[in-house]
DNA sequence: ACAAAAGTGTTGCTACTACACCCATGA
DNA sequence: TCATGGGTGTAGTAGCAACACTTTTGT
C-alpha cells in the first residue's frame, strides 16, 4: 500500500486577556513561505516528541518562550493546498494564558514575537485566519461549560477580574449581580481574607478557584450569561 | 529544517443504535501489524484527496460499502508508539448512521466487516479501544447539546425511536412523558398524518426534524435527561 | 377481553432575568 | 467630600423533575 507521506505541523492558538481584550499570541515569520506575515507559533513534530500534546508544549517554548501552561487540541486541517510546500496536516492546539506573567521571546526562526488583538489581527500566513476564528468560536464555548476561564487569571482574582475574562471573550457585556450570584453559588470559589491592593478606591476581594470543589459538583455547572 | 516525514490516517467510528443498543462498524484485520484483529475502518490518507474530511468519506466506502453519511472530525492520535510500523498520527471521525438502511460489505483488505455492541467490544488493534472511548464521551456529549440523534434515525420517527436513541447512548432510562414533553416543546419536529404500522398494537404518530426549524431558534435547546 | 405500547397534566420547586442603590476606600 | 469601582436583594417568570393512569389498536 502506497502511503504517502505527510508532514505534519502542530500550531498553538494561544489567548490571554489583557486590557479588557482577548489577545493572541502570533510570531513573525523569517523565511519563506509567507516570510514577514504573521502566523501562529507552531512547527513540525520531530522524532523526539512522544506525543502530540508534548510537541505542542516543545513548539511553544521554543518559539515563545511560554513553557508549562494549559494546552488542549482543537482540530486538525489538512486541506491539500494550505501548504505551498506540499502536504501538511496541522493539529491546532488551544492555550490560555497569563499575559503579565509571560516574557515572551522571539526564536531563531522568527523575527517577532507579540500579542495581537483578536479584534486586529495583521494578515495571518497559510489558513492560520480561519484556525483562529474556529478557536475562537470553540474559546466562547469553553467558557460557558468548562472552568477553562479560570487559566487566564492567576491564582488570586477579584470576581472583577473574572467577569472581564467573560466579557473579553464572550464579546458582550453583562449584569454584575447576576454574574457574582451564578459565580458565587457555584461552590467552587474560595473566598480569601486578602483584597486587591493597586486601586485608589475600594479594594476588591479576592478568590481562588478549587479545582477540587469543582469535581465533586454532582453535575457540570453552566456558565451563560 | 529536518521534517521528519509522517503518515497518516483517518479512522472513521460510525455508530448505529439497533435494537435499543448502541453499535459500533469495525473491519476485520487480514494483514499484519494485527492480523485477524478488529480494527475501525479508516486508512491513509491519499495524493488525491482534497480535504481530511474527503480522506474519511473515501475510506468509508472503500473498507465498509457505506457512503453519504454524517460525518465530522473529532480529534487527532499521535503517541509515538501506537503504531508498530513508526509515526503515524490518526484524525478520528464521527459518522452517525442507520443500519437497517446499509448494507455493508468488506473491502479486500479486510476479511470481515461487522457492526459490534460498544457494550461488548472484542479486542482492538493499535489504540483503537482508547479512540473508541473517547468517541462515546463525545457522542454522549453531542446529543445533548445538538441534533446529532436524527442522523440515527430514518427521516421518519416515533417519538418512542427518538428516546431509544438517547437511551442507548446515555446509558439510562429516560421518563417519557418530561421527554416527549422537551421534544415537542423544542419545535423542531413536524408532526405527520401517518402512523407506524408495523405493530400489532397501538401505532405512534411519525415525526420529522426539521432543520430549517432548528436554525431559526434564538437560543440552542438543550436535551439533557 | 386482554396484552402491549401510545399518549397525556399537574404540582412544587429551582433557577433565571431584570433592575438600582449604598458602601468602602484613597486622594 | 468626591470620585471610583465594590458589593448587595427582590420579585416575577420560566423551565424542570417527579409522578400514574387512560387510550388505542390487533389478536
Amino acid at each position: 500500500m502506497a502511503a504517502p507521506s505527510v508532514r505534519v505541523t502542530v500550531d498553538i492558538l494561544a489567548f490571554a486577556v489583557h486590557e479588557g481584550g482577548l489577545e493572541i499570541l502570533l510570531v513573525k515569520r523569517k523565511y519563506d513561505p509567507f516570510k514577514s506575515s504573521w502566523a501562529l507559533p507552531g512547527g513540525f513534530i520531530t522524532e523526539k516528541d512522544e506525543t502530540l500534546d508534548a510537541a505542542a508544549q516543545r513548539e511553544l517554548v521554543e518559539e515563545t518562550n511560554v513553557s508549562n501552561v494549559y494546552l488542549e487540541q482543537l482540530y486538525s486541517f489538512g486541506d491539500k493546498g494550505r501548504d505551498p510546500r506540499g502536504r501538511v496536516v496541522t493539529v491546532s492546539y488551544l492555550a490560555l494564558l497569563q499575559e503579565e506573567e509571560l516574557e515572551i521571546k522571539a526564536s531563531s526562526d522568527a523575527s517577532g514575537v507579540a500579542w495581537w488583538p483578536v479584534k486586529e489581527l495583521p494578515a495571518l500566513a497559510f489558513d492560520h485566519a480561519a484556525i483562529i476564528a474556529y478557536g475562537l468560536k470553540r474559546l466562547k464555548y469553553k467558557i460557558e461549560y468548562t472552568p477553562a476561564a479560570f487559566s487566564l487569571l492567576p491564582t488570586k482574582f477579584t470576581l472583577r477580574d473574572l467577569q472581564i475574562v467573560y466579557e473579553a471573550i464572550l464579546g458582550h457585556e453583562i449584569d454584575n449581580r447576576n454574574f457574582r450570584k451564578k459565580f458565587l453559588g457555584a461552590g467552587i470559589l474560595r473566598q480569601l481574607d486578602e483584597t486587591s491592593q493597586e486601586t485608589s478606591f475600594r479594594p476588591a476581594r479576592l478568590y481562588e478557584f478549587s479545582e477540587q470543589d469543582f469535581e465533586k459538583l454532582p453535575d457540570r455547572p453552566v456558565f451563560i450569561f
